[in-house]
DNA sequence: ATGAAAGCGCTAACAC
DNA sequence: GTGTTAGCGCTTTCAT
C-alpha cells in the first residue's frame, strides 16, 4: 500500500536496519550512508508505520487526556496546553469526554490504556480508590486533583484566594458572601480551604453559601441567597457562577461595582467580555495542560513507577486580574437591602 | 507485558485462530467453543492489541480531527459532537490544533494520515488546492468549508440570514449594519451572500462593514464604524463579535435593545449569559462533529473512493434564537445619533 | 469447525 | 558500520 521501510532500503542500497538507524539513532552510521538514506527516504515520502514500531518497542507515541464535559470552556485552553505540549514531543494526543461520569471516567481508561503510553485526566470524577485502580492500567497524570501515589497539577487556589480577599479587604469590604461549588470537588474544598484561611488572616467576614451548580445557573441562585445578607461583596466559585450572579444582580436592579463587588475563579475568555469587565483569579490553565503532559512524558520516557515523591507534584501560581466588577463599597448597604428585599417580598 | 491471544488460546484450549475468529466473526465458530473462549478473554481482562490489528488490516480505529484554535469557543461543541459519535463506533479521536496556520494544517494531515483512517478538518484555512492534495493522503471530511470533490458539512447559513432579517424586518428595523468576517474565511462569503439575498427579497436596507476579525476586538471596531451610519440594528459576522459590539455599544451609552438591535451568529454558550442575552443564528455544532464523523466512517467502510455526489454535501439546518437584544426600532434615530457624534468628536 | 503458518512493517539483538 | 534475522500480537489464507 504505502511506502515501507523496505523501498527505501532498496533505493539506499543498504539494509532495512540501517535505515532504522539512520532515522533513529544517527551516530550509528556513517554520515554518508545515513545521507543517502535520508535523501532516499524524503524522496519516496517514507513515514515510518507507528503501528508496526508500537508493536515492537511496546511505545504508542500517544497520550489520553480526558475532560469531564468539552462544553465547559473551563477545559479548552487546557487541551491546547496538552496538545501543544504533545506535538513538540511528536506525541498524539487521544481526547475523550467522560460526561462527567466516573464510570465513564474508568471505561475510557481501560479502553485508551491499551492504545496510549499515558493519560491526563482533567478534574477526574472517580472516588480516590477508583483513580488508584486505574493508575495501575497505565502511567496517570492528574489535573486539578491531588491524590497520594499519582502525579498531578494543581493551581495555586489558595495563592489566588488571598490576593483577592487582600483585594477586597484592601477596598474596604467587611461583608462577604462566598458561594461554593459541588462538594464533592477537589477544587471546592481548595477554595473553600483558601477563603477560610485567608478570611482570618485577614480579618474578612465572609458568610458561606451553597453548595451551587458550578455554572451560571449555580451563580443566578446565589446571587439570590447571598443578597438576603446585605453583603457588599460576593466570591464565586467560578467564572461562569459569577457571571449568573451578575445578570441576577443587573436583574434586581444592583448596580456592580457600586453596590456590590464580585469576584470569579478562572479568568475565562468570558470575563473580559461581559460589562462591566469581570474581576478573577487567573488559572493558568494552558500551562496546566502542558505541565501535565511534561509530567507525562517524564514518567513515561525514564520508565520509573515510583519517583520520590516532591517531583508528583506541580502547584501552579495564580494571578487575581482585576476589572470592573470589583470597587470600595457605598457608604452604606442601604440599596442591596432594599433591592433584596423588593426581591423577596413575594417568595 | 500484556494478556495476549494466546493467553487467551492457551486458557480456552483452542488455537490463536479460534480466538480471533470467536471475538471477530462468532458466526464461524461452534457455540460452545465460541462460549469458552469469551469466558477465558473476559476472565483474563484482555484486550485486542489495536497496534498488531492495525498492521493486518490497515485500519487503525482512529479519526483525526483537525481545528484551527482551540481556544475559539466556537470549536469544543463539534468536538464533543464528534468525539461521542466516534466513540459510538468504537473509534478514537486524535486532536490537534493548527493555530490557523495553513502550512500547519497540512502538516497535521501528513503526519496524522499514517495513523487514522480518516481526519476532519474544522473550517480549514488551507487553499482549496492544497485542501485537495491532502484529501489524496487520507479520507478526509469537512466542516464549515465546501469544496467539489471532498465531503463537507455545512451549516444552513443563507437560512440563518433569512430567519434573521424576517425578525428584524418584523420588528420594523429598515436601516441595518452588517458586520463582516474575514474575507478568506468561506462563512464570511456564506454570510454575506446570505445577507444579500434576505435584505433583497425582504426589502431591508443595509450597509456592509468590514472585514473585521471575527472576535470580540473586532465587533469593539465594528461597533465604532456602524454608529457613524445611525442604524437601527447591527447584524454581526459571529457571537464574538456581537459581544464586542455590545461592549462598545454599552461603554457609548447606546442602549440595546431600545436604541439599537444586535444579532449574532452561533450561539454559544455566552449568548445566554450576558445581559442583554443576545439574539442570534444557533448553529448546530455538536451536530455537525457528529455528522462529520458519521460521514467519514461511512467512506472509510465502504472503501468508495468515488461516490455519487448527492451523498457529499450535508447542509445542516440553523435557527434564529431571539433573545433580549432585539426589539422594535425607537421612533427617531435621535438617541443613536448623538452617541455616535459624542463618541467621535474627539476622534 | 478448527489449526498451522505466513506475514503486516518495524526494531533490536547478534553477527560480521 | 552494516547486514541478517527473529519476533512484537494479530488476522487470514489454506489445509484438514
Amino acid at each position: 500500500m504505502s511506502v515501507t521501510i523496505h523501498d527505501v532500503a532498496r533505493k539506499a542500497h543498504v539494509s532495512v536496519a540501517t535505515v532504522s538507524r539512520a532515522l533513529a539513532l544517527p551516530d550509528l552510521v556513517a554520515d554518508a550512508t545515513r545521507a543517502r538514506v535520508l535523501a532516499a527516504a524524503k524522496l519516496l515520502g517514507y513515514q515510518p508505520n507507528r503501528a508496526a514500531r508500537s508493536l515492537i518497542t511496546g511505545k504508542t507515541g500517544n497520550l489520553g487526556i480526558i475532560v469531564p464535559d468539552l462544553g465547559n470552556p473551563f477545559y479548552p485552553n487546557i487541551l491546547k496546553g496538552a496538545q501543544s505540549c504533545a506535538h513538540q514531543s511528536s506525541h498524539s494526543v487521544l481526547l475523550a469526554d467522560s460526561d462527567e461520569d466516573p464510570a465513564q471516567e474508568e471505561a475510557l481508561v481501560r479502553t485508551m490504556a491499551k492504545q496510549v503510553d499515558g493519560i491526563v485526566i482533567c478534574a477526574p470524577f472517580a472516588s480516590d480508590a477508583r483513580l488508584l485502580k486505574m493508575a495501575e492500567l497505565t502511567t496517570l497524570v492528574l489535573i486539578n486533583r491531588s491524590l497520594p501515589g499519582v502525579p498531578s497539577v494543581l493551581m495555586d487556589i489558595a495563592g489566588g484566594m488571598t490576593q483577592a480577599v487582600a483585594h477586597l479587604v484592601s477596598l474596604g469590604h467587611r461583608r462577604c458572601a462566598f458561594l461554593n461549588g459541588p462538594n464533592i470537588a477537589w477544587s471546592t474544598r481548595e477554595r473553600r480551604r483558601g477563603m477560610r484561611a485567608a478570611a482570618a488572616t485577614q480579618g474578612l467576614n465572609f458568610i458561606e453559601f451553597g453548595p451551587f451548580e458550578p455554572k451560571f445557573e449555580g451563580g443566578l441562585e446565589g446571587a439570590d441567597v447571598a443578597l438576603k445578607q446585605n453583603v457588599t461583596t460576593i466570591v464565586a466559585f467560578n467564572d461562569l457562577m459569577a457571571l449568573g450572579v451578575l445578570s441576577r444582580l443587573a436583574a434586581c436592579g444592583v448596580r456592580v461595582p457600586q453596590d456590590v463587588s464580585v469576584v470569579g475563579f478562572d479568568d475565562l475568555l468570558y470575563a473580559t467580555m461581559c460589562a462591566p469587565a469581570l474581576t478573577t483569579v487567573a488559572m493558568p490553565m494552558e500551562a496546566a495542560g502542558s505541565a501535565a503532559v511534561h509530567l507525562l512524558l517524564e514518567r513515561v520516557g525514564s520508565e520509573q513507577p515510583e519517583r520520590n515523591n516532591s517531583g508528583n507534584r506541580h502547584k501552579l501560581p495564580t494571578k487575581l486580574i482585576v476589572r470592573g466588577t470589583t470597587a470600595a463599597p457605598s457608604a452604606r448597604g442601604t440599596k442591596v437591602e432594599s433591592a433584596a428585599k423588593r426581591v423577596y417580598s413575594g417568595a
